[in-house]
DNA sequence: TGTGTTGTAGTTATAGTATAACATTACAGT
DNA sequence: ACTGTAATGTTATACTATAACTACAACACA
C-alpha cells in the first residue's frame, strides 16, 4: 500500500506539522489567517506560509477547504477517495464531515449523462444540525441562557 | 401563484436589473469586479453596488454564487426549490446547472439520518467536459491550434 | 567533493473578494 | 405632505489569496 495518510504524515515538513496541529486542535474550521495568528509564535510571519502548507496538506488529502467559508478542517478519513460531504450548521457553526455511497453514485452516473468527467466535487450543506434542530433542545437552551 | 420569478424579475430595481443583464449576457460566470467593469459605464463606482444588487437576485433565485469560484452565474431556472448541481470544466471554465432529483433525495436521507435540517446545499462538481473530453476532439483540437 | 536538481521556506508587495459605517435619496402606504 | 422602509452613494477597511524573487536545505549522481 503506499499514499495513505499515515505515509504522508511522516513526510510532513515542520511547517506543514504545525499548521495541520492547529486545524487538528481547533474545534471548528479556521481561516488562514487564523491559523497564521496561532502560528505566530512558531514563526510564522507571513499568510503564503500558511498558504503553502495547507496546498500541501490538502493535496494529501489531510484537510479540506470548505469552499462557502473560506476556511479550512482536518478531513475526518472515512472517506477514502469519495468526496466528502460537510454539513454545516449555521447555529453554532460546527462543521461535520459526512460520507454517502448512493450519493456518490448519483453523481457519477449524473456526470456520465452529461458526459462530465468529474475530478473534485464539492458538496456543503448549510442548515441546522441535530443539537441546534429542535424546538424542545432550543426552548432548553434558552431556558438555560436566561437561568 | 406568488414569488415567481417573473414576478420577482418586476420588482428589480435598476441596479439589481442591470447586474441581471451583464451576468445573463455573459457566457461564463462573473466576479463581482468584473460585473462592476462593464457597469462603470452606467455610473456604478463602488463595488458594493454590486454586491447588493447580487444579494438580492441571489436572494430571490435569479442569480447563484458559485463559491469555489467566487464567481456569479444566472440561475437556469429548471430546478425550482431543489438545489442546483454545477459542473464545472477545468478546462474551457464553461459551467452547466444541472439538476437531479435522485441526488436531491440522497441529500435528504443523509440529512435525516444525521439529524440535519438542510437550508442551502451547494453541490459543485469540477472535471472536464463533454466538449474537452475525449482524446479524439482533444487531438482535433490541437491539430487545429497548430494548423 | 562538487554539481545540478528539486522542493521548502522567507520576504515584500500586491491582487482579488467582501463588508462596515454612515449619509442620502427614492418611494409606497396612509 | 408625512413617515417608515428599502435602496443607493461614498469612503474606508477587512479579509482572502497569490506573484515575484531570494535563499537555502536535502538529495541524487557522476
Amino acid at each position: 500500500m503506499k499514499g495513505t495518510n499515515a505515509d504522508a504524515k511522516l513526510r510532513l515538513t515542520k511547517n506543514q506539522a504545525l499548521v495541520l496541529k492547529v486545524l487538528t486542535n481547533a474545534s471548528q474550521p479556521l481561516g488562514a489567517y487564523a491559523i497564521l495568528d496561532k502560528l505566530r509564535s512558531h514563526g510564522f510571519k507571513a499568510p503564503l506560509t500558511v498558504y503553502r502548507a495547507l496546498e500541501q496538506l490538502a493535496g494529501q488529502g489531510l484537510v479540506h477547504k470548505l469552499e462557502s467559508l473560506d476556511s479550512w478542517t482536518t478531513c475526518c478519513g472515512e472517506h477514502q477517495a469519495n468526496p466528502p460531504v460537510f454539513e454545516i450548521c449555521n447555529d453554532c457553526g460546527n462543521v461535520t464531515e459526512q460520507f454517502d455511497r448512493e450519493l456518490v453514485k448519483n453523481l457519477s452516473s449524473m456526470s456520465e449523462r452529461s458526459g462530465f468527467i468529474p475530478d473534485r466535487s464539492i458538496i456543503e450543506i448549510h442548515g441546522r444540525c441535530d443539537d441546534c434542530g429542535t424546538d424542545v433542545k432550543l426552548s432548553k437552551r434558552m431556558n438555560n441562557a436566561t437561568d
